[in-house]
RNA sequence: GGCGGCUUGGCCAAGUGGUAAGGCGACGGCCUGCAAAGCCGUUAUUCUCCAGUUCAAAUCUGGAAGCCGCCUCCA
C-alpha cells in the first residue's frame, strides 16, 4: 500500500504523489520567537518530524523547510518592555527552541531560514504581487493584498469572502479595498525597527515571508506544507493567495495540519494561565515518554496533556524496553537484515496518514506475542524462535529510529531512571545496599519479620525492593 | 451567525462496510518465605440517541442531543 494522506484542502485522505517522482519539498511553520515554547509546538514540531523521517524512509529526497518568524510584533513589544535589542531576544528563544527540540530527539530540518535574513527576497516578491496587480500600496499604510484579484480565497478554510466580510467584527481601515485585504508590509513607527524598501521604511507582515521563504528554497510549488490547524486561517489562506496570485500555478498539494494539546481537558489560554511550557514537562518527564505520549494520538485528534496521561505513557515506555532487555537477556539481537510482521504492521500504520496511534498499538501487541513466546521457551529460544524474535527484535529497533522512542540502551534506560530518582530524593546508594544486605542476611536466617521490617522502613521512603534470581535490585518510586 | 471536527469498555485510544487493535486500571494465575517487579489470562454481543440504505454499518445517508475548535495573536 502506498502513503495516503489526509489533504486539509480538500477535506479527505488522498494518494500521495509527489510533483516530482522521488522528491519530496516540504515547508512547516515554525515559532515566532517571542517566548518560550509550549507543549503545543512540540506537538508540532514532533509531529513533522516523524513524517520527515517516514517520507525520508520511503525513500524519497526530502528538502524540508521550518521557518523562525524573527520580525512581529510580539517581538517588538517584548523588545520594549525589556529594553533589549529584537536579535537578542529572538536569538535566545531560538537557542532555547534547538536546546529542547534537540532532546526531544528532533532532526534538525534541511534549512531553518529567519524572516529577518531574507527581507529582500520578501521585497522582491511583494513587488511581484504589486507589478501584477494583486497588492497596492496605500501612503502611510504599506502594501496590502486585494482579496479582489485572488477568486480562490477561502478555498482552504472553507470560507466564502462574501460571508466574512458581512460576519466581519473588525474595524473597517478605509483606506484598504476590501475589508479582508491584509498587510504584506507595514510601515515602521518611531522606534520599531525597520527595513529601507520601495514603500517606505518598514517590516513584513506576517503571511509573507512564508511565501517568499518557501519560493526561495523549493520553488514556485511544492508537496507538503503544515502546521498547527489554527493556522489554516487566515496564515495559510493567505499565503495560497499571495503565492498563486504570484505564480498563477498551484501553491502547495498538500496541506497537512495537526491538532492541540490540550491540559485538562482546556484549551491552552492565557486567560486560563495552563500555558505549558516544555521545559517545565522536561523537568518532571524523561523526553522520550513526552515524544511517545505526543504521538499517541492520531496527529489529527485533540490530545489531553494531564499527569494520568504521562504516567500512563510512561508505564508503556517502561514496558517496551523491559521487553527489548528481557529479548537481549535471552540472546537475541537484531541483525536488520530482513523484516518481520511487525514492520509490515508498522508500515500499513505509518502509510495510513501517519497514523503513530495505531503503529504504537501494533508495536504493544508485538511486545505481548514475544513475551508469550519467551514464557513458552522459558527465555531459552531455539532456534525458530530465536528467528522469530530476532525479526520482532530488528523491527521495533527499526521503528524507534522512525518514531525517535525507545531508542537507548534499555539497561540505560533503566539506569538512568533509577539515577534521576535518587538524584531527586536525595538518596545515598550505600547506606541503602547497606540495609539491603541485612535484610539478606536475616532472609538466610529465616527471620523473616526483621526482612519484612527492613523492606517496610525502605518503603516508607519510597524505595522499593525486587527480590530477583540474581539478589535483590531496589529502585525508587 | 458562518465553517469544521468529535462522541468507542472504569479511564485513554485505534478502527479501511464483513462481524470491536492496543495501553492504563481492576480481577485471577505463574513466580515469591510473604511481597514487589515482571509475565500470562480475564475484562465492550457492542460503538451518544433515532430512523434509513445494505446480505452485512462503529464505519455510508438523514435527523436529534452533547462537547470542542476556527472565524482576532496562536502549534
Amino acid at each position: 500500500m502506498g502513503l495516503k494522506v489526509y489533504n486539509t484542502l480538500h477535506g479527505k485522505k488522498e494518494e500521495f504523489v509527489p510533483l516530482t517522482k522521488g522528491r519530496v519539498k516540504m515547508y512547516v511553520c515554525g515559532p515566532t520567537v517571542y517566548d518560550t515554547s509550549h507543549i503545543g509546538h512540540a506537538r508540532s514540531v514532533v509531529v513533522f518530524d516523524t513524517i520527515f523521517r517516514w517520507l525520508t524512509r520511503l525513500g524519497y529526497a526530502v528538502t524540508y523547510v521550518r521557518n523562525f518568524t524573527d520580525v512581529d510584533d510580539k517581538i517588538i513589544k517584548k523588545s520594549n518592555e525589556l529594553g533589549e535589542a529584537c536579535s537578542a531576544i529572538t536569538e535566545k528563544y531560538i537557542d532555547e527552541f534547538h536546546a529542547e527540540m534537540d532532546a526531544l530527539n528532533v532532526l534538525r530540518p534541511s534549512v531553518e531560514p529567519k524572516a529577518t535574513e531574507h527581507i529582500p527576497h520578501i521585497i522582491n516578491f511583494i513587488r511581484m504581487l504589486i507589478d501584477r496587480g494583486k497588492a497596492y500600496f496605500v501612503d502611510g499604510a504599506g502594501v496590502y493584498f486585494s482579496i479582489d484579484g485572488f477568486k480562490e480565497y477561502g478555498k482552504l478554510s472553507g470560507r466564502n469572502p462574501e460571508d466574512m466580510r458581512a460576519g466581519s467584527r473588525i474595524a473597517v481601515d478605509e483606506q484598504k479595498k476590501n475589508p479582508l485585504d491584509f498587510t504584506v508590509w507595514k510601515p515602521a513607527k518611531p522606534g520599531e525597527p525597520f527595513w529601507e524598501s520601495p514603500w517606505g521604511n518598514g517590516r513584513p507582515g506576517w503571511h509573507i515571508e512564508c511565501s517568499a521563504m518557501s519560493y526561495e528554497y523549493l520553488g514556485e510549488g511544492f508537496d507538503i506544507h503544515g502546521g498547527g490547524k489554527d493556522l489554516i486561517f487566515p496564515h495559510h489562506e493567505n499565503e495560497i493567495a499571495q503565492s498563486e496570485a504570484v505564480f498563477g500555478r498551484q501553491f502547495v498539494k498538500y496541506w497537512i495540519h495537526n491538532g492541540f494539546v490540550d491540559i485538562n481537558n482546556e484549551k491552552m489560554s492565557k486567560s486560563l494561565g495552563n500555558f505549558t511550557m516544555i521545559k517545565e514537562v522536561l523537568d518532571t518527564y524523561p523526553p522520550e515518554v513526552i515524544r511517545m505520549f505526543l504521538l499517541s494520538n492520531h496527529y489529527r485528534s485533540p490530545i489531553d496533556y494531564s499527569e494520568d496521561s504521562m504516567r500512563e505513557v510512561s508505564m508503556g515506555l517502561d514496558r517496551i524496553y523491559a521487553f527489548l532487555e528481557r529479548l537481549e537477556n535471552a540472546g537475541v539481537t537484531g541483525d536488520g537484515s530482513q523484516t518481520g510482521a511487525l514492520w509490515d504492521d508498522f508500515s500499513h500504520a505509518m502509510n495510513d496518514d501517519f497514523n503513530s496511534a495505531k503503529a504504537l498499538g501494533d508495536v504493544f501487541d508485538a511486545v505481548k506475542k514475544g513475551n508469550r513466546l519467551l514464557d513458552d521457551v522459558h527465555d531459552r529460544p531455539d532456534d525458530d524462535v530465536l528467528k522469530s524474535l530476532t525479526l520482532v527484535y530488528t523491527d521495533i529497533r527499526a521503528i524507534s529510529r522512525i518514531l525517535g522512542i525507545f531508542l537507548l540502551d534499555p539497561h540505560t534506560y533503566f539506569t538512568d531512571k533509577k539515577e534521576k530518582g535518587m538524584a531527586d530524593q536525595a538518596i545515598d546508594p550505600l547506606e541503602i545496599e547497606d540495609l539491603i544486605q541485612q535484610r539478606a542476611d536475616a532472609r538466610a536466617n529465616k527471620d523473616f519479620s526483621r526482612a519484612d521490617e527492613i523492606r517496610d522502613q525502605l518503603q516508607r521512603r519510597n524505595i522499593v525492593l525486587e527480590d530477583g534470581p540474581r539478589g535483590t535490585t531496589w529502585r525508587v518510586e
